[in-house]
DNA sequence: ACGAGTAGGGTAAACGCTTTCTAAGATCGT
DNA sequence: ACGATCTTAGAAAGCGTTTACCCTACTCGT
């Protein structure tokens, strides 16, 4: 095994300076072309390949984008997660990987581990529990990282405020909600389920508000027995629709907080003996992959989770005055599919 | 902004050399209690954290793991992808994914940028064309690792012989192919359609691999007419099943390449009028998440996805004699569902 | 023909750590 | 009480780049 040569071998080789080595190689200093020649020759002789430590120490970028997520195989996750790989990418930075698993510690743990490597930019992704405490957290994140000059992200979460030094990149969370729930309003549906997430995540009490103001929209009293709350699970839809169910709550239609939870409810209905959407209508929310696959089709708010990502990567990228603390807002849209039935 | 302190302000504020600090922040060489006392607090007061990229240049490792994989959002990667990063975190290592989309410049790039990251492994995810071109590449790519001081992992892909400078941790796919066409055979089907991924890719091949030698195990003769090829999306599914119902080929049973495959043969089946299971039986392969949430349930072959990340980095971070060229493979074994019926 | 300006390239000082080498006290056996 | 041994800590030499600074040799305009 070889030891690896280092910018000084290169120079010997071709016979100059190391400063000229590193000039060719950053190619914004002018070189003669002969010189230039001599150089890449002994580059590619030797296998030659800079050493990213070495320069992140000396210069002072890193050239890395610190993604940290709940984790990488959900699928609003893994969305998001391919949009900034691809802007990374494209903006030439390598892409770090963390999860959280909604874990503060973990996170915290992460927030120094990106600080030690002077990410260009870290990007938190998806709904948190809004209290006093995040805040505070994120404050210290926000800190630390800006003196590691490091970019902060919120990405899919609510903005902290104009003043808080950090980019926010969400989407319509609450719009999606009222246009899904206007959707089953207008198809005639008056008793709508909301299967709802935890409480007081950001993403799930945006998603209810929605809820409730289409529902004001259309001036049908918002009934609290047709919201009930559990994890973003299928079980957890299965669960709160079978209770719905037992207590013989009456509805004609199900606007769930997201995919998976229509997916339980759907199967719950359809082990009740309810057909879907002939039955019940069901709607869902994040437009997952497999939702074109259920049966029947169900319909979804979509979500740009690729251009969030993409999105939350530019943005940090982006230079100059008044970029650090951006805010900007991606709308959503409906998929219409098979699983809503307008009530006759 | 303040600027970020060095290790030489928490030397001073401690009233002790940089050796020093940087002792007691390893924590592998003896200290006073009163000096890793007042370090400690110096640390804290400052909210100092070590340059990795400093760290990195004067020991000699990176702490990073690099994940190269076709995507990050298709179900078979992704879930590798947490095996990875889950062993990473495990390992205290932060992890690097790079996407390639299948092209080999990309590769070669990422390889390139991960020499120069000291990337302490280098794992190269999912099937391959098995050229020569390909073998070539390898060789270059282990060489160049090698002397970066990086592992190369081949990730569910074949080893390249016991010479090859790499770690393979592989699952079964033959054995699992052959698995999924014994539960057909012994239901009773014989005419057994097997809707093959792209030709000369090593996992696909592997599967049809296995297709073949149970069809011979149960002494069926091959019909190369019940063998078709495709890309591995939904719409090759439904295509391929399409064709083989307008050709009048006669089949009872499906064996798909994965289940995005199986998932469009359904729905082509459906779509002709057929009922799964009662006129034809399927068989997916990777356990994709949405498998049980088709309709109806899709009987599958059940990969280690999670393992195989986990062992990969492992295995890449175990040091010893012999620990460069370890050779791994793990079982799979079949999710029953509802998509497969006897044959009466 | 001459001073200004520019292209091209070398020298050496950072960058922020780890680690080897060295040395001063403290502790101990005899 | 005195060398030997241990513990603890500092000085300084890297690690492999980038870049500020400096210098030389041309090219021009006049």
């Amino acid at each position: 095994m070889n030891k690896r040569p280092t910018i000084r071998d290169v120079a010997a080789m071709a016979g100059v300076s190391v400063a000229t080595v590193s000039r060719v190689l950053s190619g914004d200093y002018p070189v003669a072309n002969a010189t230039r020649t001599k150089v890449q020759r002994a580059v590619r002789e030797l296998d030659y390949v800079v050493n990213a430590h070495a320069r992140a120490l000396s210069g002072s970028t890193s050239n890395v984008v610190a993604l940290v997520m709940y984790d990488v195989v959900t699928p609003f996750f893994a969305f998001i997660a391919s949009g900034v790989e691809y802007q990374a990418t494209e903006s030439d930075r390598l892409c770090l990987v963390c999860t959280t698993h909604g874990d503060p510690d973990r996170e915290l743990e992460i927030v120094k581990l990106m600080r030690e490597q002077h990410a260009d930019a870290v990007i938190l992704v998806g709904g948190v529990n809004m209290t006093d405490d995040y805040r505070e957290r994120m404050y210290r994140y926000a800190k630390g990282l800006e003196d590691a000059g490091s970019r902060l992200v919120l990405c899919g979460r609510p903005s902290l405020g104009p003043d808080f030094p950090a980019i926010t990149v969400e989407y319509d969370n609450a719009g999606g909600a009222f246009s899904a729930t206007s959707h089953l309003l207008s198809s005639g549906h008056r008793r709508i389920a909301m299967l709802g997430g935890p409480i007081g995540n950001t993403t799930f009490d945006a998603r209810l508000d929605g809820y409730r103001r289409a529902l004001e929209a259309f001036r049908v009293t918002v009934d609290p027995a047709l919201i009930t709350h559990g994890d973003m699970s299928q079980d957890a839809g299965f669960r709160q629709v079978q209770r719905l169910l037992a207590e013989g709550v009456e509805f004609t239609a199900i606007f769930a907080a997201n995919d998976f939870v229509a997916a339980g409810a759907m199967r719950a209905l359809r082990a009740a003996g309810k057909s879907v959407p002939d039955d019940v209508s069901v709607i869902g929310y994040d437009d997952t992959p497999f939702a074109p696959e259920l049966t029947p089709a169900l319909t979804s708010v979509h979500l740009p989770h690729e251009e969030l990502g993409r999105t939350a990567v530019k943005l940090a990228l982006q230079r100059g005055e008044g970029s650090t603390r951006q805010h900007v807002m991606l709308g959503t849209h409906i998929a219409m599919r098979d699983s809503v039935r307008p009530l006759i």
